[in-house]
DNA sequence: TGTATGCATGAATATATGTTCATGTAATCA
DNA sequence: TGATTACATGAACATATATTCATGCATACA
């Protein structure tokens, strides 16, 4: 026997690395952090946790919310900032919680 | 109260993006699928299985390799890869779980 | 309505990553 | 020992990603 093939469709495959890319960085697992802890976020409070400059913020927020990691809601003139799923949590915890890493 | 901050020091962001960014690839994941199913694959079955360039392959395996996702043990002469921690198996089964990616 | 605040956007640049191609090396075997 | 198999490596190139800077747009408020 030599079954051997990749379990996942080409567009899973894309999609789960295209979500993967929106997390591995330094910046953006600390924003996930942060919404951790505080459920949602405004820009200016995301800013004064992180000490970096608005605009960077600014891309990287959209660049989650573009991959549908974050989403926002306005609320005069803030913008808040809020996780869609607990996987993406799960998946900091995960490598978090483990020794090797 | 404003108590906000990030939870994670420096290192521990930047070993986790380091990590990450290794899984983060199409390809890659489809070697992390492979090894979930086998327990350890030579290059050549891997090679295989994911139908593309050896060197490539290769390039791919020493890249999760350095980052300590896989480890390898040379058997005559094929060379073996596997898994060195199940956290990567966790989070891809987690990414593809999730009804929203 | 003008001004300040909060955030987004785009272009330019810097840097990192992925891919290919040519070649190298280690182990096996005739 | 010379050829073959299995894999690695490095340089060159292509592409993607991150960062900065300047500017724009929306909301609120004097």
């Amino acid at each position: 026997m030599n079954s051997l093939q990749i379990r996942l469709d080409k567009k899973k495959l894309e999609r789960a690395a295209y979500v993967l890319k929106s997390v591995a960085h330094p910046i953006r697992i600390s924003i996930i952090d942060l919404l951790e802890q505080r459920e949602r976020l405004s820009v200016s409070e995301l800013q004064e946790a992180l000490q970096i400059e608005q605009s960077l913020l600014s891309h990287h927020l959209t660049n989650m919310r573009d991959k549908g990691v974050l989403d926002t809601k306005r609320e005069g003139k803030n913008v808040y900032y809020f996780l869609t799923d607990t996987t993406i949590s799960h998946i900091i915890d995960c490598i978090n919680g483990c020794r090797n890493f």
